[in-house]
DNA sequence: AACACCTATGACACCGGTGTCATTTTTCCT
DNA sequence: AGGAAAAATGACACCGGTGTCATAGGTGTT
């Protein structure tokens, strides 16, 4: 591959004249410039940035690494594949700044997660983002000092700059919205009690109630602990036989998430229970292909992965630039809209025949 | 950031001791070898890999070109997510040979990739992959012949080395299989005629009839053209409509790809079509998410995204390596299998009511 | 024409490593 | 102990650029 000797001694002109003409430098007369473009064209010299970063110290690299893409999509049902769209707006903030991003991969293993960013350190990367699939607490390997990093869809005990979506306003939001259109017994199928989100979305769905004065009934919420696919359909369908055969039934149900949703229209249609006529169904994440696809339409909180992706860079090329020299170690809350579609009634209805929900067995 | 010349100091080598050290070359006593890896230890020295690639020739670096990331999820119900298994099948291949992987996202915009393939260049990437969202041809910018290059999901008019979706093998797989569980009438709602996959399963769809010597009839299968959300539905309505209402409706119906189905799915149900007790749905892609949590659980062929990833990188690799000279320039095929889920029954029946299907306004 | 002054270019060292080869130190053998 | 062979270490140039400063070349003034 040529190099800037090359070019200069074709165009017959220092190496450094030629370092100019790369450089947009004014300080090069036209005709100057036009021998070095010619030379530089006929090698098709490209310049190295290895080279080039070794003076000016700036390697034009961001370090990622995340769960994200080896996610294990075939075994979970859980979250999927959406905290990519974090990457997305990560990538999409930081290609305008003329960054290139560096991505690796935990292959869902974190002990692999100080390998990875020595490695990104060994790359001179600028700064770094540590991207969780779920809202989660980590802990991560010491860094030097001076290393850039923020993290993405978790935090953790030091104090390291975060970005977090803000599941409890989200949920607020989502449930208020659903009593203004008339629901005052809405039940709650949440996801795993362990996850950071479920905690927070239950407080969401309190605070709704109270601000509207509905008093909370903890036998409205279940939640859905982890399982395979048919573990997860048979629990689905035992709190929803719980619910519904409550003397007074919810005239909505508010699920964890859409995949959570998905089954529930599943078991509700296979008992005869019209969604959104009998009652009323609402998800979690706004995952588009899933959310806009089913039918109805489902009613859901926006997860505001992309946003957070793209806040979350933005405050980074900051950090890199300067411009915020002590981050505020509080985690910043990122909220999402409420995306208001078919599967809630705005006038709630419950008729419910109670003869249909004998049926226990499914198929 | 401390200097192997730092460490070498400190320890009170020579700066080359340092570098036989730190690269393990075993021809160093203990004794020195301690000394230096306690001045690397206290100096929290790390190398720098730009300046070791400039002597070395070798970035350690792999260009990904993508639309994936950015791929924008709202707008379309096409294709979707999925392509991003591709680059997770290339990351889990790439982490094990020792390579970083650099991604750049065209952002939808194709006229941005010279620009992106650029960027790699400077950075000297070994090689460069580039995927596409859909199984469709493309035209790059002209790149140095020396320039590894590997095209993922798309070909080109150049001779590129290409990996590619066997999409012909794996409709005519899934309709083999369709048809040995006795459906001999089988509708077909492609995807959108001007896209690659459309052709190649379509002709699958019929080497698989005509290996069951079924005649093949036109009015069964029809294409639904790109639209909005609702638009597609209507399409699959009057689809339906046209497929149901024939003198002999079909016993099975593949769809184009998963969330065709899933819109099937919504169609049937409001029209008191019950799958698969009235008709068989089968899909294309097997996206986890959808195909496993509808209800039935959907039958589909898969498209070995990841697979694809996999096979790309390491072809690439070992192009890198000098162990494949001559690229095979004709696009290699990854066939993946039928999954087989409970939308398709075994032994077909067709009891739909003809008077249910009179209905025709949705909701 | 002589001088000052500004502009364009080049010489050279340096960034942080590594390859080559010479030199020093250690080990082993008689 | 002395010397040869082997092992360990270092000196130095180089990779491909850029920063610094000196110098060559051109212009304008009187």
């Amino acid at each position: 591959m040529a190099t800037i000797y090359d070019v200069a001694k074709l165009a017959g002109v220092s190496p450094k004249t030629v370092s100019r003409v790369i450089n947009e430098d004014p300080a090069v007369r036209k005709s100057t410039r036009e021998k070095v473009d010619a030379a530089v064209e006929q090698l098709g010299y490209v310049p190295s940035l290895a080279a080039r970063s070794i003076r000016s110290r700036r390697s034009g690299l961001i370090g990622l690494v995340t769960g994200a893409i080896s996610h294990d999509v075939t075994a979970q049902g859980q979250g999927g594949l959406p905290d990519l769209l974090i990457v997305q707006g990560i990538q999409s903030a930081l290609a305008m700044s003329g960054h290139t991003l560096l991505i690796a991969d935990t292959g869902g293993d974190l002990s692999r997660v100080p390998d990875l960013m020595r490695t990104f350190e060994e790359h001179r990367v600028e700064g770094m983002l540590f991207v969780a699939k779920h809202h989660s607490q980590i802990s991560l390997p010491a860094l030097r000092a001076s290393t850039k990093l923020m993290l993405v869809n978790c935090f953790s005990d030091e104090p390291i700059p975060a970005i977090l979506p803000d599941d409890e306003r989200g949920q607020y939001e989502l449930v208020d919205r659903m009593i203004k259109a008339g629901h005052r017994r809405i039940g709650f199928l949440t996801i795993p009690s362990g996850m950071e989100a479920q905690g927070l979305r239950l407080l969401g769905y309190q605070r709704a109630l109270a601000k509207h004065n509905i008093e909370f009934e903890p036998q409205l919420v279940h939640a859905l602990e982890l399982g395979d696919v048919a573990g997860q359909r048979q629990m689905t369908w035992n709190a929803l036989d719980n619910l519904l055969n409550l003397d007074q039934p919810p005239t909505a149900i508010c699920c964890g998430n859409d995949h959570i949703a998905v089954t529930v229209y599943g078991v509700l249609r296979s008992r005869g229970v019209t969604v959104p006529d009998q009652i009323s169904v609402a998800g979690y994440d706004n995952h588009h292909l899933v959310a806009e696809t089913m039918f109805p339409p489902l009613t859901t909180a926006e997860l505001p992965y992309r946003a957070m992706g793209a806040v979350a860079a933005k405050q980074l090329l900051a950090m890199i630039d300067g411009e915020i020299i002590d981050p505020n170690p509080e985690p910043q809350l990122v909220s999402g809209p409420v995306c208001w579609r078919e599967s809630v009634l705005k006038i709630p209805t419950n008729n419910i025949r109670k003869f249909q929900l004998k049926t226990r067995s499914e198929k």
